[in-house]
RNA sequence: GCCGGCGUACUCCAACUGGCAGAGAGGCUCGGCUUAGAACCGGGACAGUGCGGGUUCGAAUCCCGCCGCCGGCACCA
């Protein structure tokens, strides 16, 4: 390879006979394969850990959401924020940090599954092409990260620790008064002594070893239950909640999804439902995310109070946020899979049932068996769908404990059963849904808060005065809704019929999947349950076996029943081990973990990626992510984490969950996984679509006044669209052409300089031209272009020349760190074409200052003009030129002045001058006094350094 | 329906705690040079901040009411 430096002799070809020193795409290309294989052959962006030489310099945690590596590649957007934590970093680094910057590969998952099966080869086959592919195209675009610490999730060596954290997550439970997680073992112990009851009363030692089993794995947060799950029958799994979309269909692939008891692992994140909430609080998160968490986990305040059933020994417990409304529930639903309902179905309908509630059934058990079936049968899709009211009167009655009213008792589908205690109690007055179900059955409705003056709606659900809310013990007539809240709710708890309780929307998370890339389970079976395998035990390898396809069905066949391709690795799945109580035969486990569950951690293991005895050193996790003592309630954490916010509920309230489980286990010394997180934008770009409503390449689309549309390609009328970028809709541009056609320097300082990070723009190809004339003016200002010498004066700049340098590096301080590339980059900008039209060779002093200001952005054209001006190192670790205070003053400035606040002159004054010197200039100013006319102004409002304003 | 966020030249975007609306890029246009018809050099034009009020000496910025767009949640009791 020939290196180039002072007037070394070109290998890139070059366009003009004249100027074979231009800076341009072929000039590029080779300064940036050249100083790549430098940084990484002198380990230029190695993070040394705590007791490295470097460690003694402030530390910064950068990260960005891992990609998965999908078999199309990258496109532009991709590396919009990767770009911007490497700009970041670099300028850190410079500034005398201890960077760590690395990334790696979350590359378990569906897809690569699905490409596998369509292709013919193994999952892990493609996914190791994949990432291969990756690599290059980041190394490409020259980001500084630490190549040492390079994970992928389907790495033996990472699922081997992620298993270990399953088994810390399952030997765990959660104590509700410590509000902590504590090992099972501890549980256990309180059992036996006696310090902590068991729930039915009996002492520990009567429990026979299975009883004792059952108990503590009801306790554990991993566990297995059997309970309503999202079966999606055309992806052949189940889905997490945060899976499935709004309207009851997966999050990938669009299927439809339908409610199923199936026994499946669940991990209980519902104990830590009060802290993910509250500890949100603690974090620097964008609004929005903390929004969103705030109103995934759902957190509200109400009460839950009981419902005696007439003639049965059973009593309703509902939630409600609205204890305030008892008086006006005229009625109770049960959600249909509510388990109370056979107790309370009574042999025959009462006399004088209504006949709009019985659905025409003959008996109670019958009208609510036909209407459970159906309800069965509904997907999420048709439940949304239709918002009519549904339901069948269970024949039974329950006592209001306000006022001993017997009410009747339904059972229908608008009340779920996976939120409070699936029951309600029903207050048309104040619910519009209990309203609308209340005009279509013939039930009464009562208000127990006035409406405003001229209230033409039905329900009224604002503020008022309490009315009709008395009996003969407690009055809430009149109280406004707080206060009868409070009043009723002490009321119920003093008669021991209710409680005030905090009730969360989040559920436990469904955490195995049916299929076959993923982490298996650390967890073998014996005839009675699961059982952990011992740590040494690890890794679970992913067994070869020759059809990992899932067993896919009909998308609507919601009767069929998933089936863990592991299953047909029988060799595999049947084993006989010894656990410590001699070999006995064990059936493994044979779901997977979802994707989600690497993601949860990686993090960690960038910090201490090929450690043997630790998940992560605790010492080197303490150096990267401990608390800071000086910012009260820090919780610690990465200091920046990147990513788009379409994982704003998923993996970022999962990682937080198994975050904290390991911080109460002692494992991590933070509370928090990110401590500051950032939403980049996103890169979007235009399609176009022709007459039939086709794609046609984004690219050779011209604007065409003639096209009714104004575009047209080939001649034809195309209609635009604006959105993402994507290889159906014919408009992906790839890193890889952006690097061949300009640079990866240029492609970079147009990434950063076309808006601030978090703010989505659409590409522009023909804009990218503009960075790259940039680029090459700074070249042409600091080389010849027709020799290749390197020509820097040793003159002293100007004054005006040393106060924009100045000015631009105090700017530039400011906008690094406050992640305003684009304000950075003009300032640059400006500084250089300063220098363009001063028409006299730069002076070294303000070129050396200019080329470093410019590396985190365009790092290698950098390097390489560094190296041109004669120093040998990189300038990776700085310096970075520091304003200096004397420049940043002006001499002299120029005041606006303003009469009655509309611009009218200007006056130029000393720059030290003081308020009365200012206000004297303005008004003896020519256009000013002309304007005065000898009149007195009523008053003159000075701004220092800003404006004067004459008020007439 | 509820909760976030955003509206500045033709386009993408600047404007510190209210203080000269314009930093930068593209496009357009004129000229130079010319091998430059998306990579050359130099010059130029183009808006008054979505709309209506209010506060203020002064509002893109603060307040109120609309309009439009984007995102999240949604039969959650």
């Amino acid at each position: 390879m020939s290196t180039e430096t002072g007037t070394g002799t070109s290998t890139a070809p070059a366009r003009s006979a004249d100027t074979p020193f231009r800076y341009g795409a072929a000039r590029a290309d080779e300064i940036e394969r050249r100083w790549q294989e430098r940084w990484a052959r002198e380990g230029t962006f190695f993070a040394p850990d705590p007791g490295e030489p470097g460690s003694e310099r402030e530390k910064v945690y950068l990260l960005d959401m891992f990609p998965y590596p999908s078999g199309s590649g990258l496109h532009v957007g991709h590396p919009l924020g990767f770009i911007g934590t490497d700009v970041l970093g670099r300028y850190l680094r410079m500034t005398g940090y201890n960077v760590l910057h690395a990334m790696g590969f979350d590359a378990f998952g569906l897809p690569a599954e699905q490409y596998a099966v369509q292709t013919g080869t193994h999952p892990r086959a493609t996914t190791e092409a994949n990432i291969v592919r990756y690599r290059e195209q980041l190394t490409r675009l020259g980001l500084a990260h630490d190549p040492r610490r390079s994970v992928a999730t389907t790495d033996v060596d990472f699922y081997r620790w992620t298993q270990w954290i399953f088994l810390r997550i399952y030997e765990s439970w959660y104590d509700d008064e410590q509000r902590r997680a504590r090992p099972v073992a501890e549980l256990e112990a309180e059992f036996a002594a006696g310090t902590r009851p068991i729930p039915d009363g009996r002492p520990w030692a009567e429990l026979s070893v299975l009883e004792r089993r059952d108990l503590i794995d009801s306790f554990r947060l991993a566990y297995v239950s059997e309970a309503p799950v999202n079966w999606c029958p055309g992806l052949g799994t189940v889905l997490a909640n945060e899976e499935v979309t709004a309207d009851g269909r997966s999050e990938r692939g669009n299927f439809p999804v339908f409610r199923r008891n199936l026994k499946q692992w669940m991990m209980r994140i519902t104990a830590y439902a009060d802290r993910l909430a509250a500890d949100l609080d603690r974090l620097d998160w964008p609004d929005s995310v903390k929004a969103m968490q705030r109103n995934w986990i759902g957190r509200s305040e109400g009460a839950r109070v009981q419902f005696p059933v007439v003639g049965a020994p059973a009593q309703i417990e509902v939630f409600t946020t609205r204890p305030d409304t008892l008086f006006g529930a005229t009625y109770m639903v049960l959600a249909p899979e509510h388990p109370l309902v056979e107790q309370i179905v009574p042999g025959a309908w009462p006399v004088d049932t209504d006949a709009r509630w019985t659905g025409g059934a003959a008996t109670p058990a019958e009208a609510v068996a036909a209407y459970r079936a159906a309800a069965a049968r509904k997907s999420e899709l048709d439940r949304q769908e239709s918002r009519d009211k549904t339901g069948v009167f269970t024949g039974a009655m329950a006592v209001n404990p306000v006022d001993g009213q017997a009410i009747p008792v339904f059972v229908a589908d608008y009340v779920l059963m996976g939120y409070g205690t699936g029951a309600i109690m029903a207050v048309p007055g104040q619910d519009q849904r209990d309203w609308d179900f209340a005009e279509a059955f013939g039930l009464p409705i009562i208000r127990t808060v006035a409406p405003p003056a001229g209230w033409q709606g039905e329900a009224y659900t604002g503020e008022g005065p309490a009315i009709n809310s008395h009996n003969d013990d407690v009055s809430l007539d009149g109280l406004d809704v707080a206060d009868a809240k409070r009043l009723i709710t002490d009321w119920l708890v003093g008669r021991g019929a209710g409680e005030a309780v905090v009730q969360y929307k989040l559920r436990d998370w469904l955490f195995s999947r049916q299929r076959y890339w993923g982490e298996p389970f650390p967890i073998v079976w014996d005839e009675h349950g699961p059982v952990p395998l011992p740590d040494d035990r690890l890794p679970v390898e992913l067994p070869d076996i020759a059809d990992y396809a899932p067993r896919t069905y009909d998308p609507d066949a919601a009767d069929t029943e998933p089936e863990p391709p592991l299953s047909r690795a029988t060799e595999w799945v049947d084993v006989e081990l010894d656990l410590g109580d001699g070999p006995r035969r064990y059936r493994r486990e044979t779901n997977t973990m979802p994707q989600w569950a690497g993601s949860c951690w990686y993090y960690l293991r960038y910090l201490d990626p090929h450690d043997e005895k630790f998940f992560v050193d605790p010492e080197i996790e303490r150096y990267w992510m401990a608390r800071d003592p000086s910012r009260p309630g820090d919780p610690g954490g990465v200091d920046l984490y990147v990513g788009g916010v379409e994982h704003a509920v998923l993996h970022l309230l999962y990682a937080r969950f198994w975050h904290k489980v390991l911080y109460d286990l002692g494992e991590v010394s933070s509370e928090e996984p990110f401590r500051r997180l950032f939403n980049q934008g996103y890169i979007q770009a235009y399609a176009y679509t022709d007459p039939r409503g086709a794609y046609v390449s984004a690219e050779e689309v011209v604007e065409d006044d003639t096209s009714p549309t104004g575009f047209a390609w080939n001649g034809t009328p195309v209609a635009r669209e604006y959105g993402k970028m994507g290889k159906s809709l014919r408009n992906v541009v790839t890193p890889d052409e952006m690097c061949a056609r300009y640079g990866a320097d240029t492609f970079r300082l147009y990434e950063m300089s076309t808006g601030p990070m978090e703010v989505s723009r659409p590409w522009s190809t023909r804009d990218v031209v503009g960075s790259q004339r940039f680029l090459q003016r700074v070249w042409r200002n600091l080389v010849d272009e027709a020799t290749g010498e390197t020509r820097v004066s040793d003159a002293e700049p100007d004054d005006d020349t040393l106060r924009l340098l100045h000015r631009t590096i105090a700017g530039v301080h400011a906008d690094f760190r406050a992640l305003h590339y684009n304000t950075a980059a003009a300032k640059l900008i400006e500084l250089n074409n300063h220098l363009t039209k001063a028409g006299v060779a730069v002076p070294r002093s303000v070129a050396e200052p200019l080329v470093l200001m410019l590396a985190p952005l365009s790092p290698h054209i950098a390097e390489e003009l560094w190296a041109r001006l004669g120093h040998e190192n990189t300038l990776a670790h700085g310096p970075f030129p520091v304003a200096d205070e004397r420049w940043l003053a002006a001499e002299s400035i120029e005041y606006p002045i303003q009469v009655n606040g509309k611009l009218r002159s200007r006056v130029t004054v000393a720059a030290d001058a003081d308020r009365e010197a200012v206000q004297a200039a303005a008004l003896a100013e020519a256009r000013i006094a002309e304007t005065l006319a000898g009149r007195e102004p009523r008053k003159v409002i000075v701004v220092p350094g800003r404006l004067v304003n004459v008020v007439i």
